[in-house]
RNA sequence: GCGGGCGUGGCGAAACUGGUAGACGCAAGGGACUUAAAAUCCCUCGACUUCGGUCAUGCGGGUUCGAUCCCCGCCGCCCGCACCA
């Protein structure tokens, strides 16, 4: 008989429409399964998808089918994050409308994701800009208004002068706007914004308890965040040095105990004091300009000199009376952290050692190194940040750093100035409250209304939601709800008097803050149901992107934690297990004018050079890039769903490479692909054809073939279960391989002996086949409904639960140990597993190979690892 | 500059985190089948070798019966960042 050739060009369309007409990945919150929630982060619906968006969600789907075998209720919903400014921008450019952009955008990537097979439920399908989305965002930010979480102030923001609109200072990169790369201004303007530093501690401290985050993600949130233990220390100023009114400066220090140690006091440039003094000093103005000047980039600040004004003023020191320190205004102090202000202890700071050297101010070591001389230790161009015993420090002399930060902070704490203590432990962080105004028309409206008498009043609920009107227009630059005719005019919901909306959105960071919370209710149910969120939240597994380490998920952190002061939720944090996955990259073409070509206008020939599709064009082939539409190096979905199907390409987006890692898509890979899935097709309806469809009962016997395939067979079923656990695709892809190779002995096997198999084989070969479809169902689960319906399993092969394995055939009876002479293998001992240690070392020693590389001496030692090795060591 | 990570065949990678280094795949080479091609199947595939072995996980040391894994010092790549007081 000949064995059909699988055909995924019909198969898969068939199989995806019957589970869609069955329903079974819709999910019910009323399951008594227990939960299991498997979550990619949403799309933003920008377009055509490539197949370098699929990765994630193909991860994810392998979770959730997987799951599912597993007997979890699973819930995988999807949907669209889909406010935002691209949509704008392409309705500026089309003379068009945002939401239609957007709307039609969804449905093109809503069919493509659907090529992919995905188990998604469908049904709680949401988009952000849908009122129904938003009016709940607006009813979760009155609860925070009224909780105190949100609050309006006056502040410097980052203006982008090409999208007219502020940015967090998370959204500027390298001093540019992180959309549209224009170099960003300052602003003052009045702003709302979340109070995310009031769980500054909190968001911290619950980072040890992530276990199933990545560390670097961890470390990230946690050096954003950025807490440090330090003292407040304030200074007297010399009154005949100072403007009239200014008599003290206040500092901030993780290292009060190098206080002994100062030689300089430094001001940021747009601290208050050096503002004032600008307009009297003669060349402070000018230098102020030049440090505003200076990029905020990495590179630019790395390559930066470090440079400094004298304002003349003078600044006592808080132990040393009569010992004035001279204040600068310096290029390296931030005002935004701490005071704005700093003591320079240069021994033992690097960059308050690169100053002083500059301006020739005294370098003074007050923390000797193990070891060193306090006669002679002295600091040349390297600072000395390192540990050691405190000495020429007065009554820190001897102690220790930690114990000398005590001392000294209890000292001026003690000391008064000017009626208050000269000292002040504090503890400060780095990260800042979340400025969410938005000056845009496509976002969520933020629900206020500006009384002249009764101030910013939020709209009463029964209000919500505060629609987008739909007849606005883009021909302007600025904000078109701004300059609607009626839309902002409204009555105060207080006095009754004339009062305007806000007219600011909101940033779209608040839309995906809680979308996994949304995701919870059933549809038809409260939007944010705080029974489904709490039965559902945490999500168990979520995957996305490493650029969102930062951002999305401190927010939505965050946002999860404010839900619940506000009594919406019962959870603190939003996502239990975290998976950052790799992007795919593919190799760049361009053609003999620099023009960049897609794939399937290259040909690759024989002898390694590139050309143009039917021509003889010369094509430069580029380095794997991630997949992107400016460079043309990307593959449609369609086409892969077209020509191999969608199973290959799942099977080789989780093939060889570690899921976080970057994988180059090729078409080499696909083609392997695309054998291997054939191959197991044949496999299994060989197996099918000797052994038969159906399961026979369990045989009272196996022989030696029928048993060492079912060992095989279930061992794929434990360590795949194993890999799936943790996410380690790759491996688990290579599994599958090294069993079908076995399978596919085996059926050689009997085909060479002729005539049927007895009872136990034919039983094994369909035992085999089934467990091999469970186990592929997850990754690829066309062919799996197909392998299933020619074994004629019950039901879908998505329904199915996974392969029962016998614990009892993974313990094999005989063990095969290498045995190393003085760590080098030299032999292999096969013995049964069951044997003592003794009789394993006598058997060691009478091993031909033992005896030779012995040559008649005798073993000082034989280290017998249980189940693993035996070293004879000589 | 600070912080983090990674270096294993021609390539992607495994190695149960101290126990046979290179599973599995890709590419390549050889063979079988075929009128031919495709498809499929089989074999070879780290280096050297006197065929006994020897050397190999970026380089140099160390700990250990035993090191890809732990420690110290270099070299090279990658990522993050906020000169954070």
């Amino acid at each position: 008989m000949a064995i059909e050739r699988y055909n995924p060009r019909d198969a898969e369309p068939r199989w995806q429409r019957v589970w869609a007409e069955r329903g079974i990945f819709e999910t019910k919150n009323d399951n008594p399964r227990p939960k299991y929630y498997v979550l990619e982060m949403f799309p933003y619906p920008s377009g055509r998808i490539h197949i370098g968006h699929g990765r994630n969600y193909v991860m994810g789907d392998v979770v959730a089918r997987f799951k599912r075998m597993k007997g979890f209720n699973v819930l995988h919903p999807m949907g669209w994050d889909a406010f935002g400014l691209p949509a704008e921008n392409a309705a500026i450019e089309r003379n068009s409308h945002p939401k239609i952009w957007t709307y039609e955008n969804i449905a093109t990537m809503k069919e493509q994701l659907k090529l992919l097979g995905l188990s998604l439920d469908w049904s709680r399908e949401i988009a952000t800009c849908d009122p129904s989305y938003y009016a709940e965002q607006q009813s979760i930010f009155t609860d925070f208004f009224g909780e105190g979480l949100v609050y309006r102030k006056e502040s410097e923001v980052n203006w982008d002068p090409i999208d007219n609109t502020v940015l967090a200072n998370e959204q500027v990169i390298d001093g540019r706007g992180w959309r549209s790369g224009a170099l960003v201004e300052r602003r003052k303007l009045s702003q709302w914004f979340f109070k995310i530093t009031a769980f500054g501690e909190e968001l911290l401290a619950a980072l040890d308890g992530l276990d199933r985050w990545p560390d670097k993600v961890r470390l990230m949130q946690r050096n954003w965040i950025g807490r440090s233990e330090g003292l407040m220390v304030r200074f007297a100023l010399d009154a005949k040095t100072a403007p009239a009114g200014d008599t003290e400066l206040e500092v901030y220090t993780t290292r009060p105990d190098t206080l002994y140690g100062a030689s300089f006091l430094a001001i940021a440039a747009n601290h208050p004091l050096a503002e004032k003094l600008a307009d009297t000093k003669p060349g402070l103005a000018d230098f102020i300009a030049e440090c505003r000047r200076g990029g905020t980039s990495a590179e630019a600040i790395e390559t930066q000199e470090k440079k400094g004004f004298d304002t003349g003023i003078r600044a006592e020191h808080p132990l040393v009376p009569g010992w004035y320190l001279p204040v600068y205004v310096a290029n390296f102090i931030l005002m935004d952290y701490g005071t704005g202000a700093i003591f320079g202890c240069p021994a033992h700071d690097q960059r308050d050692l690169d100053f002083a050297r500059k301006y020739d101010l005294p370098v003074k070591a007050v923390v000797l190194p193990e070891g060193e001389d306090p006669e002679t230790f002295a600091v040349g161009n390297v600072a000395y940040d390192g540990d050691g015993l405190l000495f020429h420090s007065d009554f820190m002399d001897g102690l220790s750093i930690p114990d000398a930060k005590e001392a000294i902070a209890r000292r001026l704490e003690a000391q008064d100035l000017a009626g208050r203590p000269q000292g002040k432990r504090q503890v400060n962080f780095r990260l800042r409250d979340w400025g969410i105004s938005r000056q845009r028309y496509w976002g969520c409206p933020i629900p206020i209304i500006h009384c002249p008498s009764c101030g910013p009043v939020p709209v009463p609920k029964a209000d919500l939601p505060v629609v987008l009107p739909d007849d606005v227009t883009f021909d302007r630059p600025g904000n078109p709800l701004d300059r609607h005719p009626t839309w902002k005019h409204v009555n105060c919901p207080q006095c009754g008097g004339a009062a305007t909306r806000e007219t600011d959105t909101m940033d779209t960071f608040v839309d995906s803050s809680w979308y996994f919370a949304r995701f919870a209710s059933a549809p038809g149910e409260q939007p944010l149901s705080k029974g489904a969120a709490d039965h559902w939240l945490p999500v168990d597994q979520y995957i996305g992107g490493i650029e969102h380490a930062i951002l999305h998920l401190l927010y939505s952190r965050f946002f999860t934690r404010a839900l619940k002061s506000v009594g919406r939720v019962s959870v603190a944090e939003p996502f239990a297990g975290l998976f950052t996955q790799g992007m795919i990259v593919h190799e760049t073409y361009k053609d003999s004018a620099g023009k960049w070509l897609f794939p399937e206008e290259v040909e690759k020939r024989a002898d390694g050079t590139a050309v143009r599709v039917g021509t003889d064009e010369p094509v430069t082939v580029g380095p794997p890039e991630k997949m992107s539409k400016s460079k043309r190096n990307v593959v449609p979905p369609e086409i892969v769903a077209d020509t191999y199907g969608v199973d290959c390409a799942r099977w080789f987006m989780l093939s060889d490479t570690p899921p976080e890692r970057d994988s180059e898509w090729t078409e080499a890979g696909i083609e392997g692909a695309w054998r291997f899935t054939q191959r197991l097709w044949r496999l299994v309806n060989e197996a099918v054809e000797l052994g038969g469809a159906e399961a026979s009962g369990l045989p009272n016997q196996f022989g030696p073939e029928a048993t060492a395939l079912r060992r095989a067979a279930h061992k794929l079923a434990a360590s795949v279960e194993e890999d799936f656990d943790r996410l380690r695709f790759n491996v688990a892809v290579a599994r599958v391989h090294a069993f079908a190779n076995q399978f596919g002995e085996a059926i050689a096997a009997v085909r060479n002996a002729g005539g049927a198999p007895s009872a136990d084989l034919a039983f094994a070969l369909n035992e085999a086949a089934r467990i091999v479809t469970g186990v592929i169902g997850p990754m690829i689960p066309h062919l799996a409904e197909e392998c299933w319906t020619i074994l004629g399993g019950e039901g879908l092969a998505a329904e199915a639960p996974w392969p029962v394995v016998d614990r009892a055939l993974l313990v094999e009876d005989e063990m095969t140990l290498p045995v190393q002479i003085n760590g080098k293998k030299r032999a292999e001992l096969t013995i049964s597993a069951t044997a003592s240690e003794a009789d394993i070392q006598e058997a060691v020693l009478a091993l031909e190979g033992v005896t030779r590389a012995l040559e008649g001496r005798a073993p000082r030692k034989i280290v017998v690892v249980p189940k693993r090795i035996v070293n004879v060591v000589v």
